[in-house]
DNA sequence: TTATATTATTGGTCTTACCAATTACTGAAG
DNA sequence: CTTCAGTAATTGGTAAGACCAATAATATAA
């Protein structure tokens, strides 16, 4: 008995996949609201009751979600380990902003390593889009928009590294700082002095990325990170990190 | 579990959840078929359509399957752990593999720059342990065992790099990685002639970090990285990437 | 400007019809 | 009687159109 996979597709799965791979990868982003059903279902070329087993699936698996004559939207807090209990909890604790800052920086890195090596010409494009918003808040002296610049900025790299898994951290980190603790921060190590040296970091990394060489491209954004943290090291966290290494020595099993 | 989704309830959510309780109760026991679509739809007063969306939830979740002429049948082995979301989109799609194997090992080397700078004496005493561990599995020829003692010693690895952040995403990928992916994989880029050199990366990794030398243990990782990801390339996944990130700048607006 | 009423949009549901895969049935050949 | 091919019935898969209901956008009146 040959065990023939048939594997006649259900329709359905198919939309459901497709639906799924461009949420994945972001084609469709956490909170966006998708095209009209009928629409989707004609771009699709599929009947509308198919388009739809195909986005109720998804609403079941709580990928999406749809309200009646609202629309359907993508889950805001889609996969990432970052939506449990426990980095909610990291996120509360003010002792633990150091690491989760060092661990966005530290991926920051890795995008910017994959950016250098797989970014296609329109990843490109959008980085030098994103690059000069960014240097454009350095006039406005506006903190939270250049906060908000370089997100977008280091959230454009994270894209074009093409590593959904690393894009999907990337996110969930960003939501993480971005709701309580990045803005009591990032105006303090971005002192007015040094507007120039991070413009110069960014736009190194920038070049290092386009210029597909993905050693630099890590080197500068390691580099932007060692002074980041430096910065950060002026408000003298680094003792509680030795309280919690030492710590952690007792209760080390 | 309950959630306020008080508003205007769907009739294929409420069709979907009297047949859940069927099945949890036993009216439906596992294996045995439905009464066809079209009955179950004027049993319940509800169109097809809807009748059929239930089902389909029903069987993204994994409780029913359904055969195109011959029937719709309760899945065999229900009760499993099929809730995880993130677990569940990232293993359904092997294209997304390589992202998770390639992000867990980017994981590893900044626990290895990280672990290189701050680990206690203790911490060295658990990874020249664990170090120990991993090279005695070499003889067992047991890549199960073989795994999981890598998986330890990177563990520790991660445990001395004293960031909490990255620690707990470091074991929500390996949980993720142990489940389903890894341990096919794993056995393919691990071949015999290639023992040594894994232990000699893994040795000169190890020293980097009780010697406090952050680049190179970072270095030192990053060739252990590259080194396994080119065994993963032989499974050609890079056309699957390549190509979505050419879909991507279809769809990208 | 604000508040209300109206309209358009959009998901939710139903009906009908037809296609496609599977299963059950029939009947002829052995 | 069994066996097997051919046919018909069953059943899930898909499509199209219509209408309802909730929401959002717009226009109107106070």
């Amino acid at each position: 008995m040959s065990y023939t996979r048939v594997e006649t597709r259900r329709i359905s799965d198919v939309i459901m996949q497709q639906l799924e791979s461009m949420i994945v990868e972001g084609s469709f982003k956490p909170g966006q609201k998708l095209p009209p059903e009928r629409e989707l279902s004609s771009q699709f070329g599929v009947s509308r009751p198919s388009l739809r087993e195909a986005i109720q699936k998804l609403a079941a698996r709580g990928l999406l979600t749809s309200r009646q004559g609202g629309g359907t939207f993508v889950s805001e807090q889609v996969g990432t380990a970052f939506s449990d209990p426990l980095m909610q909890l990291l996120g509360s604790h003010s002792e633990f902003h150091y690491d989760l800052l060092e661990f966005r920086h530290a991926l920051e890195g890795l995008s910017a390593y994959y950016a250098a090596l797989r970014s296609t010409p329109a990843d490109k494009e959008l980085l030098q889009k994103r690059f000069e918003e960014l240097t454009a808040t350095y006039a406005a002296m506006d903190p939270v928009l250049e906060a908000e610049a370089d997100a977008a900025f280091h959230l454009a790299i994270a894209e074009a590294a093409h590593n959904v898994v690393l894009l999907h951290s990337m996110r969930g980190l960003f939501n993480l700082l971005e709701k309580s603790i990045v803005d009591n921060l990032s105006s303090l190590f971005e002192r007015k002095d040094s507007r120039h040296l991070l413009y110069q970091q960014h736009k190194e990394l920038l070049d290092a990325i386009l210029e597909g060489d993905p050693e630099r491209a890590q080197t500068k954004s390691h580099e932007h990170l060692v002074y980041v943290e430096d910065g950060l090291l002026e408000l003298s966290k680094q003792e509680t990190r030795i309280q919690r290494a030492l710590r952690r020595v007792q209760v080390a099993v």
